[in-house]
RNA sequence: GGGCCCAUAGCUCAGUCGGUUAGAGCAGCGGCCUUUUAAGCCGCGUGUCCUGGGUUCGAAUCCCAGUGGGCCCU
C-alpha cells in the first residue's frame, strides 16, 4: 500500500471478495531532494491508516538499498549514456514483481497484488489461437462489479474458475505515487479458497487456457499496463490487480463507500517512489553537466544548454531558445555534449515509421512474424498513441525490428516499446 | 566618399499618412493533464519603443544629429 487512493482501494475490494490481506508498505527511496521532501514519511502514514481502517495487518518491506542498485543507477547510466530510460518499468520488473513478490512469498503469501491500472486474464489462450487483425480497441470489460461493503460476500460463485488460487494481497506503498502492489497473507481464508472461481466481487479472470496474460485496464485513460510490460508471467501468475477493472472515478467513489481516509487525496507523479522533482534536478544530484551548444536544422548555434544528457527527443520546453516558431529536440551528441533542434514539425528526424528494439521481454510468447498487418499496434512512450503495426520480425542479432503504419513522434532511445494484441501485452523492447 | 534600409519585451517581429493604459509568436514563469521522459491544454508582458535634441495640445510613429547593424554604388 503506498498510501494513495488505488492501493487503499485494492486492499478494500481483495478484503470484501474474502482474501485474507496484509498491507505492506515498500520504502524504497526516503532521501529528500532539494526543493522536495521526500513524503515517504506521510505515505507510510497514510498507508497504515487505511490498513487500520480495514483491520489488516500491516508491514514495512525496506528495498531502498535495491532499489537505489536496481533503478536509480540503471536511470542514471542510461542518461549519461545519452538515452531517455524509464524508470518505473525497471522498478516493477526488478522490484515489484521480483523482490517484494519473492520478499512476500517468503513471508507466507500466495499472491501479491498491486494497485495498477491494468488486468491479468488467467488461463488465456494466448494470441496463437486469436483471430488476426482484430482492430485495435479494448475489449469490452467482462468483470462484473460489487460495491458491497458490508463485508458480506456474494453469494453467487463463478465457475470456470481456474484462478482460484487463493491469496491475499496486500498492498504496497511507495511514496507518492503509486504504487499500490501488495503483499499476501499468509492464511488465505478457508471461504477463499472453496470458492473455484476465486473471491466474487471482482473475481479472477479466466479463460480456459493455460496462460496468464497481462491486459490493459478498463480504464483507458489510466491504463498502467505499459509500465507492467517487462513483469514475467511467472510474476502475474501470483499477481492481481483488482482496480483494473474499474475507472479511476469508480476508484474513488469505492474509496468514498468504503470510507477509506485516503479517498480524497490527490494523485502523485513523478518518478515512482522518488516523488514528484524534475528528472533534471534529480539527476543533478549525481551527476556532473557542462554546457554545450544547441544547434538546429541548419547548423546554426541557437545558443546553449547546460547538460545534453537532460535532454529527450521531442522536448520543447527547457531550451530557452525562442524566436518565431517552438523547437523540439531531435537529436543529441552525448560525446560532442550537442543537443540538436528544429523548429520544422516536418522535419525527418522526429518522424519515423520503423523502429529497431533490442532486450525483447514476450510475456506469454513472441509476436509471430507472419502476422497480418494491423494484428499488433505499439506504443512508445507511456501515453502515446498506439500506432498500427504493419510488419514484425526478428533479426539476426535477436533484436526485432517494426515497421509502422503510420508515423510516430519522437521515436527515442531507451524508451520501451510495448507491443499490443487488442488490449493484451505482447511483451516490449527498449528503442535502439 | 556617396546612396538606401533597419534599430520596439530575453529571441523573431507587428504597429510608424502622430492621439485610449505599445502588441503577437517563441522563450520563461504558474496551473491542468500524467506513476518515466516528453507532448498537449489554460493563464501570466512592469519594455529607457537605440541615444540626444526639435516640431506638436499630444510622437514608437514627423524633423535634425549621433551611435550601432545590413545592403548597394563610385
Amino acid at each position: 500500500m503506498s498510501g494513495g487512493v488505488d492501493s487503499s482501494v485494492t486492499a478494500a475490494l481483495l478484503m470484501q471478495q474474502g482474501y485474507d490481506v496484509t498491507g505492506v508498505y515498500m520504502k524504497n527511496w526516503s532521501q529528500d531532494l532539494p526543493g522536495m521532501a521526500c513524503p515517504w514519511k506521510q505515505d507510510y502514514q497514510d498507508a497504515k491508516r487505511v490498513a487500520v481502517q480495514l483491520g489488516i495487518p500491516f508491514k514495512l518491506y525496506d528495498f531502498e538499498k535495491q532499489y537505489r542498485e536496481k533503478v536509480v543507477e540503471y536511470m542514471i547510466d542510461e542518461y549519461q549514456a545519452g538515452r531517455t530510460p524509464n524508470p518505473d518499468i525497471m522498478c516493477n520488473q526488478e522490484v515489484k514483481f521480483k523482490l517484494f513478490l519473492h520478499a512476500a512469498l517468503a513471508d507466507g503469501a500466495d499472491l501479491i497484488a498491486t494497485g495498477h491500472y491494468a488486468r491479468i486474464v488467467r488461463g488465456a489462450s494466448s494470441s496463437s489461437s486469436r483471430p488476426a487483425g482484430v482492430s485495435p480497441k479494448w475489449s469490452p470489460r467482462t468483470i462484473q462489479r460489487d460495491y458491497r461493503l458490508d463485508g458480506q460476500f456474494s453469494a453467487r460463485e463463478r465457475s470456470g474458475g481456474a484462478g482460484g488460487a487463493a491469496a491475499l494481497i496486500g498492498l504496497n506503498a511507495e511514496t507518492e505515487h503509486s504504487l499500490r502492489s501488495g503483499v499476501l497473507s499468509p492464511h488465505p481464508s478457508p471461504s477463499v479458497l472453496s470458492a473455484p472461481g476465486g473471491p466474487q466481487g471482482v473475481p479472477l479472470q479466466v479463460r480456459s487456457g493455460k496462460h496468464t496474460e497481462l491486459h490493459a485496464g478498463v480504464d483507458v485513460n489510466k491504463d498502467q499496463s505499459y509500465f507492467l510490460c517487462r513483469v514475467t508471467e511467472d510474476a502475474l501468475q501470483k499477481s492481481l490487480m483488482p482496480i483494473g477493472e474499474y475507472t479511476k472515478p469508480e476508484v474513488r467513489e469505492l474509496a468514498r463507500k468504503f470510507g477509506l481516509y485516503t479517498a480524497e487525496k490527490k494523485d502523485s507523479q513523478g518518478i515512482c517512489f522518488v516523488g514528484n522533482v524534475g528528472i533534471k534536478e534529480f539527476l543533478q544530484q549525481f551527476v556532473t553537466s557542462r554546457a554545450g551548444r544547441i544547434i538546429d536544422q541548419h547548423g546554426k548555434v541557437l545558443g546553449e544548454h547546460d547538460g545534453a544528457l537532460f535532454y529527450t527527443i521531442g522536448q520543447r520546453q527547457g531550451l530557452g531558445i525562442g524566436g518565431g516558431l517552438p523547437y523540439y529536440v531531435v537529436g543529441k551528441n552525448i560525446d560532442k555534449n550537442e543537443v540538436y533542434v528544429t523548429n520544422d514539425l516536418q522535419d525527418s528526424r522526429l518522424w519515423h515509421d520503423e523502429l529497431t528494439l533490442t532486450s525483447p521481454h514476450w510475456i506469454n510468447e513472441p509476436p509471430c512474424a507472419e502476422s497480418p498487418e494491423g494484428r499488433y499496434a505499439v506504443r512508445t512512450r507511456y501515453r502515446a498513441p498506439l500506432l498500427g503495426v504493419k510488419q514484425i520480425r526478428q533479426l539476426e542479432n535477436g533484436n526485432w525490428h517494426l515497421v509502422l503504419a503510420e508515423e510516430v513522434r519522437a521515436l527515442t532511445a531507451g524508451q520501451s516499446a510495448v507491443l499490443y494484441e487488442d488490449d493484451r501485452v505482447v511483451g516490449s523492447g527498449i528503442v535502439i
